[in-house]
DNA sequence: CTAGATCCTCGTCACTCCCG
DNA sequence: CGGGAGTGACGAGGATCTAG
């Protein structure tokens, strides 16, 4: 089994998926395209052949370094597939400020979603098994892995646990409640306070200011108890998001590891019968 | 055993896409 | 056009591996 593998390249800030196999890293994120699992699709490398004329809805990738690479989408419609020349392609004349503003551009350049990705797949599943029955390519295995994605999202996760809150003592006693605020980017003024209760001492941003007057926790004053609560709501969702993000970009890359078995079997079995197919054409020619 | 390296997972932010 | 969903990027922290 191929053991498909996600590298962070953290200089580049490029995601990279190679095989150990026979799949030459490609840079997904440079792609505005991606491989249709749901589709016999076929790469096809420098260094290792894979005969894509055996299969009826083939679409070719040829990363062989040419920039005249296409992916044929299901749909007949050729896209070209941009070769990332580590630098060569990205400096041109541009300030640094602009070369890094355009880089993080062209990294934003999005590909379909993983949901997209497995609707297609479920689509054509279901085209497939209508075409043919005896399905050489859809096999259970994938089948099972699409059926997934119907799943509620709560039927996987326990409820999200809510972000801790810290208690705030004021002077006045009462005891405020403030959701936690973690952000990389503390910008501002830059500085902390430290507040502290008896279960301990907590650290935030100057920004974040008690009004005692008012009991309103507020940043520079305008932080209103709803903005708050709405930023929690949002943060709980967004980590549900991202979860559910992960599991499906999971759930994607095993089928397309399902699949690259599956196509490696049917090479390894063609190439067989064209062996065969020959020694007998060769036997039956008289000389 | 331990320090450093590497991997893995998670939460968050920033951004794009899409729908009402 | 606003807001929610989806997802890449990034950093943090824990787990695991490995050389000394």
């Amino acid at each position: 089994m191929d053991v498909m593998k996600e590298e962070n390249n953290n200089a580049g800030g490029t995601t990279t998926y190679s095989t150990s196999n026979s799949i030459n890293s490609v840079s997904l994120t440079s792609m505005s395209s991606v491989i249709h699992a749901n589709q016999q699709s076929v790469i096809q490398t420098a260094s290792t052949t894979v005969q894509s004329s055996v299969l009826p809805k083939s679409n070719v990738i040829l990363v062989g370094g040419k920039l005249t690479s296409v992916i044929q989408t299901p749909h007949g419609n050729l896209q070209p597939l941009q070769m990332v020349n580590s630098k060569s392609d990205m400096d041109d004349s541009l300030s640094p400020d602009e070369e890094s503003i355009k880089k993080r551009r062209e990294k934003l350049i999005r590909r379909p979603s993983y949901r997209k990705i497995l609707n297609d797949i479920a689509r054509a599943e279901l085209g497939c098994t209508k075409m043919e029955s005896s399905g050489s390519d859809c096999d259970s295995n994938i089948d099972n892995e699409v059926s997934v994605s119907s799943v509620p999202v709560s039927a996987h996760y326990q409820a999200a646990v809510p972000s801790s809150h810290l208690q705030l003592s004021s002077h006045c006693g009462n005891v405020q409640s403030l959701p936690t605020i973690m952000s990389n980017s503390i910008s501002g003024s830059g500085s902390i306070i430290q507040y502290s209760n008896q279960e301990g001492s907590y650290y935030v941003p100057n920004d974040i200011v008690v009004n005692q007057n008012s009991g309103n926790v507020g940043i520079n004053n305008v932080i209103t108890e709803d903005q708050v609560k709405k930023r929690e709501l949002r943060l709980q969702k967004n980590r549900e998001a991202a979860r559910e993000c992960r599991r499906k970009k999971k759930e994607y890359i095993k089928c397309l590891e399902n699949r690259v078995a599956v196509l490696e079997n049917q090479n390894k079995a063609l190439i067989e019968e064209l062996k065969s197919l020959k020694e007998l054409y060769c036997q039956q020619q008289p000389e």
